[in-house]
Order: C-alpha cells, then structure tokens, then sequence
RNA sequence: GCCGGGGUGGCGUAAGGGUAGCGUGAGAGGCUGUGGCCCUCUAGGUCCGGGUUCAAAUCCCGGCCCCGGCCCCA
C-alpha cells in the first residue's frame, strides 16, 4: 500500500495547520482592515482562460483533468482577471482579497511545492500609484502582525517601464536580459556578469555598471529618469509616501503581465523574497475591459517555513481546559463541559474509564492550560475541582459560579 | 526535464549477505482522586516491484518519494 503523499503535495500535522490557520486569519484581517473584500473562483478554469497569456512552458506546469477542456489555477491573478472581465459592473476601484491554494505541476524544490497557498490582494481600476502606497503599507502590516521582525526587512521597488527602456537603450530586449539581471542576489555580480558576457559581448560590463550606479535612492532615481521619465514619477510618487522602500534597478520578477511597479519584500538574506507584486495594466484587458490594476502576493509558504523554525512545541489542542473524572461520572463531567461549551469555552472531556493519573498525563501532554476533576464527591454537592497545571495550584468552585468564571 | 545525495517502527538511529537491535514517542498496568519521574508489559519497521542467492535491509535493475542544485517560476 502506498503510503506516501504524491510529489510536492504534503500533510500538515495538526500542530502545524494550526499554525498555518491561525497566521492565514492574521493575514486576512489585515486584508480587511484595508479595505478588500473577498473574492473565491473555483479551483478549476478553463485551459484556454489559464493561457491566455502564457507560453508553452507554463501550460506544462498545468495541472489538467484528463478528457476536459479544463485544468488547475496556477495563481489567482488570472482567475481575477477572468472574474472582473466577466462582471463589468462592478464598483471601480474593485478590491479583493483572496487566500487559496494553487497548483504547479513543476520540481519541487526547497519551500516549492506543487500545492501551495497563495495571499493576494489586488487593487483594479486604479491607476494612479496611491495604490502601491497602500499594499506596500498593507505588506508592512501584515508582516508585522504576522510576528515578523522589520528590522532587516527590505522592501524593494522598481519599475518596468524603466526596465524596458533601459533594454532597449543597450539593444537587449530580451527575456534572456530580464531573466539574467533578476539573478543578482542570487548568484552576485560576476555570475551575471558572465551570463551577459555569453551573450552580449563587450558591452555587459557596460550594461551591468549602468545597473549598479547608484548608491541611495535618489541617485538611482536620476538614473531612472534618464531612461523613463514616467517610472522617475511613478517611484518617485511611491518613495514619498512610504519611505522605507529602496529602489532595485535589478529586480525584475518572471511574470511577464507586469508593466509598471514591480514590488518585493525580503525579511531577511537567508530566504528570498516573502511579498512580491506590482502593476499589470494590460492583463484585465484580455478578458473584458482594460482595467490599471496592481497587486501583491504574499508568499505563505515561506512566511510558514520562517514561522516554524521559531516553534518547537508539537502541543496543539485549541481547547483550553480538560475535564477528568473518576468513577462513573461521565455524565457530570459532561454536564460541566456544556457549561464551559456553551461560555465559548474550548473544553475537553475524557472519554474512557482510566486513572486519573493517566488523565492528568494526558492534559499535560496535549497542552491544556487548566483541568477540571470531578468525581461523586463533586456531583454530590454540584461542585468542581479546577487546577491550573502551569501552577499547579487548584480550587475547588461551585458548579453554579462556573459560567462567570474567566480563563 | 536534468545533475547529485538519500529512504530501516510515528520520530531518531544500529546492523552492510546469515536471529532486524537501541533510544524516543504511543497504548495498558504497577497506581480506578492528583500530573511530566520510575518499573513492567504490549503494539509497531527494512519505500514499492522484479532479479541474483540455500539465504537480501544489505548486491543488481526499474519505479516511487524526500533533500540539495540546474532550468523555470506566468
């Protein structure tokens, strides 16, 4: 029998997904704290909706059901589009959030998987760049909420208009160019360097010096403006509100929709980047009405994967309290268990006649706060033992005073 | 798709052709009214499928999965 998960696709144990959950509800309260309302489409498209704009290596990274004109959501971007091409009527500027599983057919590698959760929050119908002020200060939140430290977070901007033009400019508009530069952090100047040298001769050295220029953001801001007038506004607009961005003349991130910002956040060097997004005014189009949208993608996985080398605990019940009894008093612990239940409560109940000992050893291990014992002393005067087991301290209370207690 | 490394109870490991052992975790009892210790017992394993051999966890072939990396990442 085969025991094992198919590739990519993973278990979550319970002291994990309830990791995972409680940072999924995190993530979307800052969602709506911003303002986005959700939005779900189904986990299946049409093939011809998912490929609209992408080549021929990514529809082999599709997951598709055999026999059927249909495969799995890549990401959840096309599905938006796809949704709002379909729905013209909606109010303008139309924000959503959404937080759902994709699919990749594709390697896994490490914190890649080929089922994974995407965040996203889009803003559509805007095209001015208030709104990558907002989802940058919307990343910030909920990073921050998430129990992330800022301290060596980067928040990292640029903007491909300013790329294009600058390709053009040295004559390598290429996504061979694109694909190069965006590897900067990852293999360091020489490695690209060499990469352009392959292909372009004598003048990578030029091309990648140009890139390098700058030390702080207003440097970098002139060198944008030598290229593209309209990315020095549009950079220039975002830097003025949230100040903690750095301009990457480098990066540039593979999806090809985009066509003005490009935003990605890195908390730390060891991982890459844990946000990413930017502007895609043409992708809408292709479904309906052209619409100025912009978004940005939390990556979960990562934020997971960085969540869990905190945690060591593998305790994980949700309930706050235990209840034990001996004897033949089932009936009673339930009884006091509704009470609690019926407060909001999270309360357990022993199921099976054995020592108290064992029960207590069972409380301990799972990770409750407090147990309650009762026994035919307790039912007989309507009374209970509460013991908080971190103290180890206990008191004995009426049942009647039980649903005014506070835990 | 490609290149490395790997897979033994739930988890961590030992045995490298000849009795699958240990630790931990789990369950029961010691001890059915007070917990994390201790003792005893129980269950549980060679990733899957072939091959070689008197005999395979061990050697060979194929597959699956995991971990790195490449390509790619819409």
């Amino acid at each position: 029998m085969e025991i094992n998960t198919p590739k990519g696709f993973r278990d979550f144990h319970p002291w994990e997904e309830r990791i995972r959950k409680e940072m999924l509800e995190k993530i979307e309260k800052t969602f709506i704290k911003y303002g986005f309302s959700p939005l779900s489409t189904p986990a299946v498209e049409f093939l011809n909706v998912l490929t609209k704009k992408s080549g021929k290596e990514i529809e082999e990274q599709i997951f598709k059901i055999e026999g059927e004109e249909v495969g799995l959501r890549f990401d959840l971007t096309v599905p938006l589009a796809r949704y709002v091409g379909g729905n013209l009527n909606l109010y303008k500027p139309f924000k959503r959030y959404v937080i759902a599983k994709v699919w990749r057919n594709e390697e896994p590698q490490k914190a890649r998987y080929r089922e994974f959760i995407q965040a996203d929050v889009d803003i559509v119908g805007v095209k001015e760049q208030t709104a990558e002020v907002e989802l940058l200060f919307l990343a910030k939140d909920a990073l921050e909420s998430l129990g992330f430290s800022l301290k060596n977070a980067r928040f990292l901007l640029n903007n491909r208009k300013f790329l294009e033009e600058f390709a053009k400019h040295f004559e390598v508009n290429s996504g061979f160019f694109f694909r190069s530069i965006d590897k900067l952090d990852k293999i360091g100047e020489k490695g690209v360097l060499n990469l352009l040298e392959k292909e372009y001769g004598e003048k990578a050295r030029k091309i990648l010096g140009e890139l390098k220029k700058g030390k702080n953001n207003e440097e970098k801001l002139k060198i944008i403006k030598e290229f593209s007038e309209e990315a020095y506004e549009e950079l220039s607009f975002i830097l003025n509100y949230f100040k903690k961005a750095e301009i990457n003349l480098s990066l540039v991130r593979g999806l090809d929709y985009y066509t003005g910002s490009i935003i990605e956040v890195k908390l730390s060097e060891e991982i890459g980047s844990v946000v990413g997004g930017g502007r895609y005014d043409n992708l809408i189009g292709l479904y309906g009405k052209e619409e100025p949208s912009v978004g940005l993608s939390l990556g979960f996985e990562r934020l997971f994967y960085l969540k869990m080398k905190e945690i060591k605990t593998k305790k994980y019940n949700e309930a706050n309290v235990y209840v034990c009894f001996v004897g033949e008093n089932f009936s009673y612990a339930l009884e006091v268990a509704q009470v609690l239940r019926r407060k909001g409560i999270a309360t357990d109940i022993n199921y099976s006649k054995r020592s108290l000992r064992k029960q207590l050893d069972y409380a301990n291990n799972m990770g409750y706060k407090y147990v309650i014992i009762v026994g035919d002393k307790e039912r007989e005067e309507k009374s209970v033992v509460l013991k908080d087991l971190e103290k180890r301290e206990e008191r004995r209370i009426k049942e009647e005073e039980l649903s005014s207690i506070k835990l």
